[in-house]
RNA sequence: GGACCUGUAGCCUAGUCUGGAUAAGGCGACAGCCUCCUAAGCUGUAGACCGGGGGUUCGAAUCCCCCCAGGUCCGCCA
């Protein structure tokens, strides 16, 4: 049943509009004692040459109600329409209960998606910045999934280079050959930061550091097997991390592997005079013309930069995938490059260029400004974690006596929850300051505060006997259920929405939403303490709502706890 | 200098794409609510010339132009 069609239909009838003007400006009135669908009569205003309150009024007269309307109304310029609360309360709530976990899926896309994140440098452990990016990587995986989407989700390990190299060096003149004593990708970037130190009273360090990085070039056997080492430890301590984040890849890339394989790729196109050559011998590609930058691709001496590997590894993607969109998961600051990447990329005849997507997300600063891991001034990823986790205890100790056990899991669940939430709740774009006094919060707009009604709703619904026998809806007629049922009902489309514009934050905003209002209605209407028919009804309602506040957390990666 | 992004109460955000009915939440402040389904909750009060100025429109936080402020980028770094 589509309520929309049919009071387009209605006001097809009555006005000369079509159903797709009509379509166009019918609207959901900001509240509820609006109606659930308004007509403007401004548009009319004009061609009768009436105000639009007049024509509103007549058309009032026309129109009779029906089954699923079943009221309509002449509020100033706007003629609103009713739906049969009956009628909708039942059909939303009976298709909630119905699809359960998969209330809010569908299979209608087909396409298949690859979404790369969260790319780190193998010479230093993951910090907030990766924290974003993975949330943001794996909460759209499953947003993505949701649709019918097939997402391949893939990583790419910034593995060469001088930042490598730097480690490298400092493990080698002061690392004694220690095997890890802590997890493994702290032990490594302990050493980043150690060269950090040492390089600013010793400059000569920056030279040896560069005479590394040319050994390593040349294969040499020593630099080569130190770098394998410390790269697998770098990497075993991700690993760690992306668990706790539930993140597994289908194929992870190396760039050591390929960085150099592109430049066949620009040759041959150099050959075909897609490129040129500029004063200094250096092969660029001109992109004036589309309003950027030229980018230089092979250094004169036949060299490869930044951007060439990463036109091969475009190749080698889609060579392996054949995906039909490819999205990069990657921070505001390489807008440019992306753009230039593109550019270059159809410039050479790539396909399915046009599925090429940069999702950017904005800088987390710090109170301080912003954040170094040269200086240390990095939030650490798993640091946070702990953190979160160990404040999440504490909330629970102060409620509950727990088993270890239990109270481990659920400190686990609370804290990654505030997390996951605390930053899944920005758009993606935006820029935010990560105050870790601020932030660590259990209340208000947070991750817990959502499980918290979820946890109450299972509460309720465990000391009733819910009859799953017939319910009559019609009793849901409070204002606070009325909207609840509007938003149970909205929640497909705001996936589906989440999806198209790769906005996880609006899930996190509706499922936000959702609890406000149940918690607004739980203070307003008992449950248990009402007469039996309403019970039931209400019961069948929370039902609902704890389901969707429990896929839209998952969706997001959140846990929904039962208890807390 | 150029390109892109951001600007909404003391602070943090939603709403901007697709213009419409009193600009919506949270934090903080103040005043209340646990003999009643979990107070990680709820209610109330104070707090906003939606950065500024023009324009389009019956109607602008939302669209267009100009300006101001902040950020990011404009490497043969990744």
């Amino acid at each position: 049943m589509n309520f929309r069609q049919e009071v387009i239909k209605i006001l097809e009838k009555h006005t000369n509009l079509k159903a797709t003007q009509l379509d166009k400006v019918l609207e959901i009135p900001p509240s509820l004692q609006f109606g659930d669908y308004a007509f403007p009569c401004f548009v009319l205003s004009k061609e009768f040459k009436k105000a639009p309150h007049i024509i509103a009024e007549e058309l009032l007269k026309k129109i009779k109600p029906s089954k699923n309307i079943s009221k309509t109304e002449v509020k100033g310029p706007y003629l609103n329409f009713f739906i049969n609360r009956e009628v909708l309360n039942k059909e939303v709530i009976a298709k909630v209960l119905k699809e359960k976990n998969d209330y809010g899926k569908t299979s209608k896309k087909k396409e298949k998606i690859m979404i790369e994140y969260p790319a780190p440098n193998t010479n230093k452990p993951l910090h907030l910045g990766h924290v974003r990016n993975m949330l943001l990587g794996k909460s759209l995986s499953n947003i993505l999934e949701s649709q019918g989407y097939k997402v391949i989700q893939v990583n790419l390990n910034n593995d060469r280079g001088i930042h490598i190299c730097k480690s490298m060096l400092a493990y080698k003149k002061w690392g004694k050959n220690k095997e890890p004593n802590k997890k493994s990708d702290h032990f490594v970037g302990d050493f980043y930061v150690l060269y950090s130190k040492k390089v600013k009273s010793d400059e000569k360090l920056e030279l040896e550091a560069y005479d590394l990085l040319k050994k390593w070039e040349k294969g040499d056997k020593e630099t080569r097997a130190l770098w394998k080492k410390m790269n697998s430890w770098a990497m075993k301590g991700f690993d760690e991390t992306y668990k706790t984040f539930g993140i597994k890849f289908d194929k992870t890339y190396n760039e050591s592997e390929h960085y150099e394989k592109a430049k066949d790729i620009v040759m041959e196109a150099y050959k075909k005079r897609k490129f040129k050559r500029d004063d200094q011998k250096n092969i660029i590609a001109e992109l004036e013309k589309h309003g950027l930058p030229n980018k230089v691709l092979l250094r004169s001496d036949g060299t490869s930069v930044y951007m060439t590997q990463d036109i091969n590894l475009a190749k080698l993607k889609f060579d392996d995938f054949k995906m039909d969109r490819s999205i990069y998961v990657v921070g505001s600051e390489q807008k440019l490059h992306f753009r230039q990447l593109f550019t270059i990329l159809k410039k050479l005849g790539f396909k399915n260029t046009e599925g090429l997507y940069h999702l950017a997300y904005g800088m987390i600063y710090l109170p301080e400004g912003k954040m170094k891991s040269r200086e240390g001034t990095v939030v650490d990823a798993d640091d946070l974690i702990d953190e979160m986790t160990t404040m999440a205890k504490k909330e629970i100790k102060k409620r509950h006596k727990l088993d270890k056990k239990e109270l481990e899991k659920r400190s686990k669940q609370i804290g990654m929850g505030a997390l996951k939430f605390f930053i899944t709740k920005y758009e993606p774009a935006k820029d935010f300051t990560f105050d870790p006094k601020e932030s660590i919060s259990f209340e208000g707009e947070t991750g817990p505060y959502i499980q918290y009604a979820h946890a109450r709703i299972n509460s309720i619904l465990k000391k009733s006997s819910y009859m799953s026998g017939k319910v009559d809806y019609s009793l849901l007629k409070a204002s606070e259920e009325q909207e609840l049922i509007a938003m149970l009902k909205s929640y497909p489309e705001v996936v589906e929405e989440a999806a198209s514009s790769y906005k996880p934050s609006l899930v996190a905003r509706h499922i936000l939403d959702l609890a406000q209002m149940f918690n607004e209605f739980y203070h307003k209407h008992p449950v248990l303490k009402a007469e039996n028919h309403v019970r039931n009804a209400r019961l069948a309602l929370i039902l609902a709502i704890k389901q969707v506040l429990k896929n839209g957390l998952n969706i997001l990666g959140i846990e929904a706890p039962n208890e807390m």
